[in-house]
RNA sequence: GGCCCGGUGGUCAAGAGGCCUAAGACACCGCCCUUUCACGGCGGUAACACGAGUUCGAAUCUCGUCCGGGUCACCA
């Protein structure tokens, strides 16, 4: 019998020569200290970075690092249809502009580093083939020939029957194959994958604790799922086990739609004598779908693929603490005891992590972007701000850099002061936000508020632009305001106004709404003093003529 | 349908049998401050899916119902 299968195992993969023991010892141990924890994100390039794989990146980035181990890549593309042309680029340059930083595997998308590799799986073929072959000797996997229309026929017996569907007991067609039925079948030519000889039972429960979702109870395995598919690759099942035995992954943290093959994967660890990782299993990402809530979707939505979020300009930072936040339930109350702190220091703990899917909350991810950029002082907001718009708004770009300094004293306003704006949460707001301190953005518009008379509103500014001094400071600016204010029937103070409204036509607030529209077009802006003051003397004499002719 | 997982305000959530008359954040609304907008301060609306059980006592434990999600490939 034996001898059968090691027969067997020669027929099968008759190129390889290797055994396990080869890559036991090429791979030893790593020499990490006690509690560090690996971890590793494993993409498959069959599409952009989306949200929930940059999610799943940040979650195995933060424990690796708050436990002093190890982060890697490695890519799984062991499907060659679903690949697209620059994935694997795509996605570890987007976890780089993320800040998500690579200890080992691919660190770029022509780049890779480490003892453990290769960390792509279409060049370890031979790897998962040496320990497939020992399985076959061993008599726990074994080729089958079926045709995809044959289990196709069988899956629809079982559909008819009630039963589970799969390759499992009395359906598992090439289970006990002799040596001579392969042998036959072989040289016939027929393709042929390599199945596990399942020893499990439905009968029998599986217990595991998922290090975010907490004891779950299973059936054991009993399919005899596919090891290594025709082409000689495995599949993602056998990979895993594989690779994060031999890359020695303490920790696999991944989304959640994997927790029902985790019997498969524990089965696999067992047979082959490896011992299992922890997993952890992450909830996804959902949207709110006319009412239903579902796991966001790369195709239907726009915010699945990050992409979305650097063309609408959210720093990649803001976004990354707005994942923090629906990583981490206690992660916000850190935020507001450690205002300046990197996200980094954060201590992260799996069990914190939620259980159910967390909706994807634009407002939140607002607050938090409008709360990191009112903290960024204006060179670095000018930076940030043209690197965006140097990608997506070369419009703007060239409006931004013409005149650098300039630009520079347009974001100090009320920016560079100890109370800040929280104004603009996304870059692509800027140029509207901005838009009419720029001639070539500027678009006037006079329409004052209802209170205000045109005559008044005219010979205000009349008076006013006779007096306007640029070097004078905010409390002297507002003084000019308030001592015209009398002459022409408005109350210099406005506690004076709410007193007695009647005797009077509005108050000195009211006015500097009327100079706010005939300088900036808006009744809301920053602080008008300043703009006045960047706008420089003449530009705002010449607005001001503008808005008496045209009021 | 089978197997898993989950259900606390609009959203994210705290909650481990009495500390719950259920925290906090975002959003929303109101007031105060204020030259506007913001910032800030104060306040407000709003939740334990449902039904049984266990218990002196249940958001918390058990069971059932309902609802939501995931998964059942030679895809990952």
């Amino acid at each position: 019998m034996n001898n059968n299968n090691s027969l067997m195992a020669d027929l099968l993969l008759p190129d390889i020569d290797k055994l396990p023991q080869f890559y036991e010892e090429l791979y030893p141990a790593r020499n990490l200290p006690e509690g560090a924890r690996v971890t590793r994100i494993a993409p498959s390039p069959t599409g952009y970075l989306h949200l929930g794989t940059l999610f799943a990146a940040l979650v195995n980035r933060i424990t690796a690092t708050s436990t002093g181990g190890i982060f890697y890549t490695r890519i799984e593309d062991t499907d060659k249809k679903r690949e697209i042309e620059g994935g694997i680029e795509d996605i570890i340059d987007g976890l780089n502009r993320f800040g998500i930083s690579i200890d080992e595997g691919f660190v770029s998308g022509t780049e890779e580093s480490g003892k453990y590799g290769p960390y792509q799986q279409s060049r370890r073929a031979e790897i998962y083939q040496t320990y497939v072959k020992e399985l076959i000797r061993q008599g726990l996997a074994y080729p089958c020939f079926c045709t995809a229309e044959e289990l196709e026929q069988v899956r629809n017996e079982q559909e008819a029957q009630k039963l589970r569907t799969g390759y499992y007991g009395k359906w598992a067609k090439h289970r006990d194959i002799s040596y001579t039925e392969a042998k036959a079948f072989i040289d016939e030519g027929k393709p042929f994958v390599i199945r596990l000889k399942s020893p499990g039972s439905e009968e029998n429960k599986i217990v595991f604790e998922d290090a975010v979702k907490g004891k779950i109870e299973m059936p054991e395995n009993d399919e005899d799922f596919v090891l290594l598919k025709s082409d000689g690759i495995p599949t993602y099942h056998f990979a895993h086990a594989i690779d994060d035995h031999l890359m020695h992954t303490t920790h696999v943290l991944r989304g959640d739609e994997w927790i029902s093959s985790v019997p498969k994967h524990i089965q696999l660890f067992k047979i082959l004598g490896f011992k299992p990782p922890k997993y952890g299993h992450i909830s996804p990402i959902m949207k709110l779908d006319n009412g239903a809530k579902r796991k966001i979707s790369k195709r239907k939505d726009p915010e699945a693929a990050v992409h979305f979020f650097a063309e609408q300009g959210y720093d990649s930072e803001c976004v990354i603490n707005y994942l923090m936040t629906v990583a981490a339930s206690d992660f916000e109350d850190w935020r507001r005891a450690n205002p300046d702190a990197s996200y980094k220091e954060f201590k992260f703990n799996l069990k914190k992590m939620s259980v159910s899917g967390a909706l994807f909350d634009e407002n939140k991810l607002t607050d938090v972007s409008k709360n990191m950029v009112s903290k960024l002082k204006s060179d670095e907001v000018y930076a940030k701000l043209t690197d965006w718009a140097k990608e997506f708004d070369k419009e703007f770009y060239d409006i931004l850099i013409k005149n650098p300094d300039y630009t520079k004293a347009v974001l100090a306003i009320d920016r560079d002061v100890p109370k800040p704006r929280k104004d603009i949460a996304r870059w692509n707001e800027a140029k509207d936000y901005f838009a009419y301190l720029f001639d070539e953005l500027y678009i006037p518009c006079y329409e004052l508020p209802e209170n205000i008379q045109k005559a008044d509103a005219i010979s205000f500014l009349e008076e006013y632009k006779n007096v306007y001094s640029p070097d004078d400071d905010r409390q002297a600016w507002f003084d000019r305001i308030k001592e015209i204010a009398p002459k022409i029937g408005f109350a210099a103070e406005t506690k004076q106004y709410k007193a007695s409204p009647e005797e009077f036509k509005g108050h000195a607030g009211d006015l500097s709404t009327v100079l706010r529209i005939a300088v900036t077009g808006r009744r809301n802006t920053p602080d008008l003093c300043s703009i006045m003051q960047v706008l420089g003397k003449d530009e705002c004499i010449n607005r001001i003529n503008a808005a008496i002719k045209s009021i």
